[in-house]
Order: C-alpha cells, then sequence, then structure tokens
DNA sequence: TCTGGGGTCCTAGGACCC
DNA sequence: TCTGGGGTCCTAGGACCC
C-alpha cells in the first residue's frame, strides 16, 4: 500500500441533541431526545441508556424516563451547520459534503501550509468547538472508507488516525456492522454464516460473498475488507432527487383528503426545486400501508420541469392508479419525490412564449414568476424567441 | 418496539434499438 | 420464421445511511 493518510471524515456528534444541549444549558448532561414521535437524534446520555435514533419515542421514553424531551428546531441545526461547513472550507477546498453533519476533507496537498493531517484534525475539531460550541469526531486515514470507519469507532468528541501500515490491523477485528453499507439485513445473512469480524469477511472468496449477498454488495464488501476504496473526495456533488413525505394515521382517509395532503407534498417540493433552480424529470409517488409495506409509482416525463402545476398532474394520475391498493390495505405514508433532476438548467416547455409586446425585463420576469428560476438569462430568452431547440436557462 | 423525513445506490425485468 | 449479443431507458423494489 502505498500513500499517506489525508482523509478526514469529520462528522458531528449527537448533532441536533448537541445543539440543544449548546442553546440549553439545563441540558448538559442529561439524556436529550430531539422529537417527540420518533427520535431524530439522542444525546450520548440517552445513548448510554440503549436510545437509538429511529426509536419509536414510547420505547425510548421507557429505557430513558428521565429525558428531556425538545421539539425539533430544523433552521438551527442547519445555521450551525452551514458554520462548521464553513470551517471546513477554510480548512481545504476540497470538502465532500454527506448530510447536514458529516463530510469527507481531503487534506493530502496541504502538509507544507499546515502540516501533517493528524495536526490539522486536531485544528479541526478545536475550531469548531470554539466558535460553534459542538463535539465533533474526526477520523483519518488514507481512503475514504476508512475515515468513515475511523470516525464511528472514535465517538463521540474523539480524534483517530489509521496510520497507513497499520490497516488491517484496525479493521479486521472489527463487526461487519461497522462496514459501511452492512445493515441488519446483510449482517444477518453474514451472520448466518458465521461471519462476525471484517477479518471474517476477508477471508472470503469474493465469489463466495456474491452468491451470498449477490454482485454489487459481494464486490463492494470483498473491496473493503481488503481494504481497498480507490473513491476521491468530490467536490460540489449535487443530489439526483428531492421529495417530500408525510405519515399518516392509519384508519380511514379519504381520496379527497390524501389529494390535498399530496398538493402539500408537492407544492413543498416544487418550491424547495425552484429555489435550488433544479428541474427533474421522474416523479414518484411513494406509499406505505397500514401493514407498513412500502409501493412506488413513478412516471418519467419528457421534459424536465420544476412547475408545481405539471409535477401535481402526474402525482394525481399516480395515486388515482393506486386508490384502489389503498383502498384495500390502508395507507399510513405518502410521499412525492421528482428524480432524474437535471444539471442545472431551466427548460422552458415549447409552448410558452413571452408576449412579443413586452420588454425583455417584463419577459423575463414573467418566466421568474412562472419557473421561478433565478437565473433567467437574456440569451436565453432571445434563443427561445427565435430558435427551434428548447433553450436551458443556466442554473445560478 | 409499532416505526419521521430526507436521501443514495443497486438489482432486475421488459421495451426498444442496432 | 427463428435466432444472436449488446446497449439504454423505464419502472419497481429493496437495502442502507443520517
Amino acid at each position: 500500500m502505498s500513500g499517506e493518510a489525508t482523509i478526514l471524515h469529520a462528522d458531528l456528534d449527537a448533532f441536533y441533541a448537541s445543539v440543544e444541549q449548546r442553546d440549553d444549558p439545563r441540558l448538559r448532561d442529561r439524556p436529550v431526545l430531539v422529537g417527540g414521535g420518533v427520535v431524530l437524534a439522542a444525546s450520548y446520555q440517552a445513548k448510554a441508556r440503549g436510545v437509538r435514533s429511529g426509536m419509536g419515542g414510547a420505547q425510548a421514553r421507557r429505557l430513558c424516563p428521565d429525558a428531556v424531551v425538545v421539539p425539533p428546531r430544523m433552521s438551527a441545526y442547519s445555521a450551525a451547520s452551514r458554520k462548521v461547513f464553513e470551517i471546513f472550507r477554510q480548512t481545504t477546498p476540497l470538502v465532500e459534503g454527506l448530510s447536514i453533519d458529516e463530510a469527507f476533507l481531503d487534506v493530502g496537498g496541504l502538509r507544507r501550509l499546515a502540516g501533517p493531517p493528524a495536526g490539522i484534525a486536531a485544528r479541526l475539531r478545536r475550531t469548531v468547538s470554539e466558535e460553534v460550541g459542538l463535539p465533533i469526531t474526526v477520523g483519518v486515514a488514507r481512503t475514504k472508507f476508512l475515515a468513515k470507519v475511523a470516525s464511528g469507532v472514535a465517538k463521540p468528541d474523539g480524534l483517530l488516525v489509521v496510520p497507513p501500515d497499520g490497516e488491517l490491523t484496525f479493521l479486521h477485528p472489527l463487526p461487519v456492522e461497522r462496514l459501511w453499507g452492512v445493515g441488519p439485513v446483510t449482517a444477518e445473512k453474514l451472520r448466518a454464516h458465521r461471519i462476525r469480524t471484517v477479518g471474517d469477511v476477508a477471508r472470503l472468496g469474493e465469489a463466495t460473498l456474491i452468491s451470498l449477498l449477490g454482485g454489487g454488495a459481494g464486490r463492494h464488501l470483498h473491496a473493503l475488507a481488503h481494504n481497498r476504496d480507490p473513491r476521491t473526495v468530490q467536490v460540489g456533488r449535487r443530489r439526483g432527487s428531492m421529495g417530500a413525505q408525510h405519515a399518516l394515521a392509519r384508519t380511514g382517509h379519504q381520496p379527497a383528503e390524501l389529494d390535498a395532503i399530496l398538493a402539500g407534498l408537492v407544492d413543498r417540493v416544487t418550491r424547495r426545486m425552484r429555489a435550488a433552480a433544479r428541474t427533474g424529470r421522474t416523479i414518484t409517488l411513494r406509499l406505505r400501508y397500514a401493514d407498513y409495506t412500502r409501493a412506488t409509482r413513478s412516471r418519467t416525463l419528457a421534459k424536465a420541469t420544476a412547475d408545481t402545476v405539471t409535477v401535481l398532474r402526474t402525482a394525481r394520475t399516480l395515486l388515482r392508479v393506486a386508490l384502489p391498493e389503498i383502498d384495500r390495505r390502508g395507507v399510513t405514508l405518502i410521499g412525492v419525490a421528482v428524480g432524474n433532476l437535471g444539471d442545472g438548467h431551466v427548460q422552458l416547455p415549447l409552448s410558452w412564449q413571452p408576449d412579443p409586446a413586452a420588454d425583455l425585463d417584463a419577459a423575463m420576469d414573467a418566466v421568474r414568476e412562472r419557473f421561478g428560476s433565478a437565473a433567467v438569462t437574456r440569451a436565453a430568452l432571445l434563443n427561445h424567441d427565435t430558435g427551434p431547440e428548447m433553450p436551458m436557462l443556466p442554473e445560478l
């Protein structure tokens, strides 16, 4: 193995709960649950009692009766996340965000400027603590995968560097659940074959793993167990879909009620798409029946859109088709997602024409009002007026 | 233990094209 | 009329992650 450990995986600890403890001193050192119906985040004091995020609120309170339950404050978490990501980007331009509370940082080119990765990681943790007031764990390794495993092992409020010559020694004793992509189902399949540690996986041939888990998962796990992960830190990855969903009580929902919920969801999603100047082609209706099994129904449009009416029309068609099944089985969740998101362009439908009598500024306002793009250009509009091709409006 | 809301990636079959 | 291999796109489902 060549190379040096230069990839950082930085992960805020019990993020939502830590923000709550930061903002309310009475919550410090106490078990805190964010979210009542389902635990969105649990402080480490609550985790010590067996509470996990995603757990039902009732069970969490049984495990931890003295926990303080607070409602989520998403705007506070977004603001904290933005500050932390600013610190990431002050550390290195090579930042790949994974979620609201974690990112990969490549500090490989910074040795002369900022010293070795371990020191950079230590300073990063100190800066986040001093400037944002939140604990953060950093794993440092030669690959993304290993850096992520390292931060998971080092949590909470820790720092762990895996040196290149100690990778397999570190990795192989770990339980398979530590591997990225091994969840309950895969872990159970492996357990059934007495495969418990990463080392156990590594001793298996790739063909055996593939026969056990299928091609993708088998190859993936085989590579990770041998610490092969060529992925580099990707700056500026954009999401491929946007969605909104809503959980329902399991009893009697009339079609009109479902339709109203659907319209609300579509409105939320398309607003967010327009705010981000994204458009998409594939509309997916997501359903969860009363028995908690799931189904999806999707349609792909010929042209990308962020238009509420267009998306709603498609979503309604999908819902109408699904109604008999919903009627039979009951429904506990309804969701809408728009996928196949365009690479940053807003397409005008061919039918759309600016009012020829209006001047260009007025036409641009009309486009903005209709399509919500913050980045309408004169050139695109003129092109639309003159060319047979569908014009593409560049995104911000 | 009765389960929120936001995502990613993979698989597999069928349609369709060359 | 029957037989190919290869590729892409669409749809549906499932595992997994935070």
